[in-house]
DNA sequence: AAATATGCCTAACGTATGTTAGTTTGTTAT
DNA sequence: ATAACAAACTAACATACGTTAGGCATATTT
């Protein structure tokens, strides 16, 4: 597609902050999120950044690698960030809330690769691929070993943590229903709520 | 009936009470689940019925008609239960621990289909895709319609509905994990933990 | 046994996709 | 100004996909 205003080459436009390469991921993001990995297409990527599809290839090496990086990118930021709060001398409740407040401010903040990477690392290729799995395998470990020592300080009440996991870590990932819904409640409200009845529960407390 | 084991085509496997029609589109649930309705072909699916690719389309229309039927036959099903559970004469926390044990059970034995009708309804054409997002924004409604009267009856914790809800779903779709684990815990304790997880919350009541 | 209908096969079409090769244009440094 | 480099382009390839057409094989009905 020729974007070309009266003679010349299309261009991707960056900032001195932002390489070109970063600008397709970020593209690459949007649009894996809205069609899926499979369904998106180089062309279609091409299109969105300004260029044509073969001229992507100068900053990436593949399709592919474009979701290794938005996978792992997540991952990594995630994965740093519990052990940062692992080490942390506070109460295993409160090492849970603040994972958790982490994860909806990711999933809201940086909607497009912490959704690719939630749902779309299936299309992985193997090396990658079980690297990812065995990190997420690990992750949770980590989190349900964290909720069982809030159990057994008394803090949380006693449930089988690898399900409570498995319920945390979906709950958030249903913020995907806010941004798409019309009339949103504002971010810190949906923060506030999440963590609200994810904490506190459905029942009356008497 | 004459069946010839070694010189004759292939015939897709059916007992008197499924057609070939419903193996196929049972066979297309596992395969959709598994590899994404875009990354999974026709071949792929051919190949699992045991018969090649062109033979399909002696049973159905189209690849996209495969998911109408998946994602409707799912929905169709949470709506009439939600139609079933609204019209009982029990309290509105009794209600929603109704349909949230009928969301878990659905996840549970009906796996695939659910699967594929929550993450791929994407994929829907235009007629059906906007009466897909129709149904569920419609369901999402009612849901949280029950849990407000709820909410104003005093028996469930004054918190935002819509959020209640999304968390919900949610959670449940979590159970995709329990089904990829290794040593899963049993089916009804997964229920059990779930709905105590979910209604009772995580902090200890005093 | 013959006739009809059903189910499967082979072959192929048209299209879309990821990617490569080679060339041209634009920018930066000398 | 010119050389050197980066980044875009055009053209094309190979492959994979959904689907159709037409013929043979099997099952069912007469």
């Amino acid at each position: 597609m020729l974007v070309c205003y009266l003679c010349c080459m299309a261009r991707i436009k960056t900032d001195s902050h932002t390489s070109r390469r970063e600008v397709i991921i970020a593209k690459a993001a949007l649009l894996f999120r809205e069609k899926g990995f499979k369904a998106a297409s180089m062309r279609d990527l091409a299109e969105s950044v300004g260029v044509e599809a073969a001229s992507l290839y100068n900053h990436i090496k593949s399709k592919t690698e474009l979701l290794h990086e938005l996978c792992f990118g997540v991952a990594n930021r995630f994965m740093q960030k519990i052990e940062e709060v692992e080490q942390e001398k506070i109460p295993a409740a409160e090492k849970i809330e603040k994972i958790l407040r982490f994860h909806i401010h990711e999933m809201i903040h940086h909607y497009e690769e912490v959704y690719v990477s939630d749902r779309e690392w299936k299309h992985l290729l193997d090396p990658y691929l079980s690297n990812f799995q065995n990190q997420r395998r690990i992750y949770r470990k980590r989190l349900a070993a964290i909720i069982e020592a809030g159990i057994r300080a008394g803090e949380i009440e006693p449930i089988d943590a690898p399900t409570a996991v498995l319920i945390l870590l979906h709950a958030v990932s249903g913020i995907e229903s806010w941004h798409r819904s019309r009339h949103k409640i504002s971010a810190e409200e949906l923060e506030n709520n999440m963590i609200t009845i994810l904490v506190g529960g459905l029942r009356p407390r008497k």
